[in-house]
DNA sequence: GACACGTGGCA
DNA sequence: TTGCCAAGTGT
């Protein structure tokens, strides 16, 4: 009979121990956020609320928690619940969700709370239920399943492979990892706080195990971890190099009214900036000399130069000359519409759009969710 | 699997 | 300035 050898730790010997280790420090250190209930409130019975939870989870796809925390005040306080989102309009939501981000996100949202107000007003208790609904893919599935309804569901986002990849120093780049990582959560996590666990997760590569300069000497899980032994953690996740990002050039013609209302037009409900509001452009080119003056503007004006402005996409970089005329006519073009004077802020405007306008006229636009005025 | 899809912060 | 990164989803 031989000794048991600790020197070479099996990977799965204390995945219980890792999740407890991560729930001890989440006890201690998780972050107090408006859409989460802390362990402790969790102990004196206050129960997650599946709307606030799908609605925060929605908006931290790929968004920092700081830039979410304003819109989801601000929707919770205009929408404070699934019944009240569902009866609002798309327009509404639009113009509420501007400046946030990824637009499809808004209308899936708006989809889904009609779906789910047409139905009986709950949402789905399981992953996959709650995965067939519209902007609700395998995260944001596995994430409300486990906080809302204590499913013991894999929560896999960019934290949770960062982390796991260190642990367990994965050498397969991401994405071809994502499987491998997700096989390892399965096997970690709490079965009776999946929902904390997940948050602890998050809250970990959050906090402590960032991408740059992990702060490993405050991780509860450094006696776990893999990657800290090569003395070089930072190296992990190992990630497939990303394509070059291309660059085009494109005007925009901000035409102001005698009273300072603005001419602007609706985009196309898909593609880029599907459904948002915008002041007329060209058409955005990769040619490096392509046509960015005023021959493409929308109608004859004394149009004026008033600056380039820059705005980097998620897979193109445009720039964007800006003009600016005093108009005389009053009535809208066909297929125009006039701002409200002084309602700039209130239009389902794109930050790229606002800062066109800010270039025509400075001091008009403001950042941050849309407020309605009493 | 590849690509489209926003924005702001940070080194 | 440039590139990377942040609680991904849909097609």
């Amino acid at each position: 009979m031989t000794p048991p050898d600790h020197s070479r730790k099996p990977a799965y010997d204390s995945g219980t121990d890792i999740a407890a280790r991560l729930l001890g420090w989440y006890d201690a250190h998780h972050r107090d956020l408006p859409w989460r209930v802390s362990p402790r409130d969790q102990a004196r019975g206050v129960e997650p609320d599946p709307y606030r939870v799908w609605l925060s989870e929605v908006m931290l796809q790929q968004t920092t928690v700081e830039a979410v925390k304003a819109y989801f005040q601000a929707f919770l306080e205009r929408w404070p619940t699934v019944e009240a989102l569902g009866a609002a309009s798309s327009d509404d939501v639009m113009k509420a969700w501007a400046g946030l981000g990824y637009y499809s996100r808004a209308r899936n949202l708006k989809a889904c709370a009609d779906q789910i107000t047409s139905q009986d007003g709950r949402f789905p208790d399981t992953e996959a239920g709650l995965r067939a609904l519209p902007g609700i893919g395998a995260y944001t599935a596995a994430a409300i399943a486990a906080i809302a309804f204590k499913r013991p569901a894999a929560v896999v986002d960019g934290n949770v492979e960062r982390v796991v990849s260190r642990l367990f120093s994965i050498e397969t780049p991401l994405p071809l990892a994502k499987p491998e990582i997700r096989a390892h959560v399965e096997k970690m996590l709490s079965q009776e706080r999946p929902g904390d666990f997940a948050q602890a997760m998050m809250d970990l590569g959050a906090t402590i195990c960032t991408p740059r300069r992990p702060r490993c000497m405050l991780c509860p899980l450094r006696q776990d971890c893999s990657a800290i032994l090569s003395g070089d953690p930072e190296f992990y996740p190992v990630k497939l190099a990303k394509p070059e990002k291309p660059s085009r050039r494109g005007a925009a013609y901000v035409a102001i009214r005698h009273d300072g209302a603005i001419l602007l037009r609706k985009r196309p409900e898909k593609g880029l900036l599907g459904g948002m509001t915008e002041v007329p452009t060209s058409d955005w080119t990769a040619r490096i000399d392509g046509a960015t003056g005023m021959d493409a503007a929308p109608f004859s004006a004394n149009w004026r130069p008033c600056g380039i402005i820059n705005h980097v996409f998620t897979h193109f970089a445009l720039e964007l000359a800006v003009y600016s005329a005093q108009v005389d006519f009053t009535v809208a073009p066909q297929g125009f519409f006039w701002s409200r004077p002084g309602w700039i802020n209130d239009e389902a405007l794109p930050t790229v759009m606002k800062k066109a306008i800010e270039a025509a006229m400075p001091g008009s636009t403001q950042k941050g969710p849309h407020k309605r005025k009493a």
